[in-house]
DNA sequence: ACACTAATGAGAATCATTGTCAATAAACCA
DNA sequence: TGGTTTATTGACAATGATTCTCATTAGTGT
C-alpha cells in the first residue's frame, strides 16, 4: 500500500522506523505523547516533535488511522488495510475494524444528491462492549 | 425539546439566553471564541468562560450540535430537530442536515452484532459544494 | 427583604500541538 | 571513499483552545 517511499524527496531515518514499529506494537489507539513516552522508556532518544511529524506522515500516507479522542487529543493506530471504520468500546477502548461498503455508497450518494464532489466522511460507532457490562 | 429547565437546580441567566440566541443567529458552525467575539461586538460583557460553559450545556442538552473542526477546535450549531447528521462543504462551510435512518439502523446492527450496547455514533460527510467548483 | 448557593468573569494555569533554527545525517555524485 | 546538498531532527519557545480558581454577583424560594 501507499508508495515505497523511493525516489521521492523523503529520507529514511531510524526515527521514522521507530515510530512505525512502536505504533505497530501498540494495542488500540495511542497518542503522540504516549508513543513518545514508550519510545523513551525503551531507551530511544527520539524527540517529541519528531514523533508528531512521523505520525502525521503515516496518517497522510494512509498507514495509520487517526481520530480525536473525546478530550481533544489526536490518537493514532497502525492500519494495514484500506479505508474502513471503527467500533469502539467507550470504557475499555477495545476496537473492532468494520467494513462499511453499504454506508460508503450511501455517503457518496447523499453527497452527490446535493451536488457535492470530492467527498470524504467520518464514521465511528461507540458503545459498551460485552466484557464491560458492569 | 429537552426540558424547560424548571425545578432542576439550574438558574436562568441572561448570559445563557444570549449564547442560545447568538448561536441561533449564526449561520453554520461557530466556535466558542467566535461567538464570544460576536457577543462582545454587540455590546455584551459576557465572559469567555461563560460562553464555553453555556455551549457545553446546550450541547449536552441536545440543543446544539458539536463537532471538531479539522484544526482541533470545537464548533457548535443550533439544532432544533432531533438526532441527525451533516453534509459539509470543505471550502465555504455550507451545511445540509441529512436524515440517515438507514445508516442509523446499520450502525446499531453492527454494534449489536459485536455485542456492544449503549451505542452512539459519529457520522459526517464532507465535500465540495456545487457553488465552490473552482 | 434574606439566606443560600449556582453562576459568572478575569485572569492564571493546562496541555496538546506547532514553529524555530542550529546541528545532524541521509542521499547522491565525483 | 570524501564532499556537497538539503531533508530531518530535537531542544525549546510559542501558540492557542479549553479548563481552573476564586472572589463577587445575582437567581430562587422563603
Ligand atoms: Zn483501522
Ligand atoms: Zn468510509
Ligand atoms: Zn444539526
Ligand atoms: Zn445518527
Amino acid at each position: 500500500m501507499a508508495d515505497l517511499n523511493t525516489s521521492a524527496s523523503k529520507r529514511n531515518t531510524w526515527q521514522k522506523d521507530a515510530v512505525r514499529h512502536a505504533l505497530g506494537e501498540a494495542t488500540g489507539f495511542v497518542s503522540a505523547q504516549q508513543l513518545h513516552l514508550v519510545l523513551r522508556n525503551h531507551g530511544s532518544t527520539i524527540g517529541l516533535a519528531t514523533v508528531y511529524r512521523a505520525l502525521a506522515d503515516l496518517a497522510s500516507a494512509g498507514d495509520a488511522d487517526v481520530l480525536n479522542s473525546n478530550d481533544g487529543e489526536l490518537i493514532y493506530r497502525a492500519c494495514a488495510t484500506g479505508h474502513h471504520h471503527h467500533l469502539i468500546c467507550r470504557s475499555c477502548g477495545a476496537t473492532v475494524e468494520i467494513d462499511a461498503s453499504k454506508v460508503e455508497n450511501w455517503a457518496d450518494a447523499v453527497a452527490a444528491e446535493h451536488g457535492f464532489t470530492e467527498t470524504s466522511h467520518t464514521i465511528e460507532i461507540f458503545g459498551t462492549c460485552s466484557a464491560c457490562h458492569s
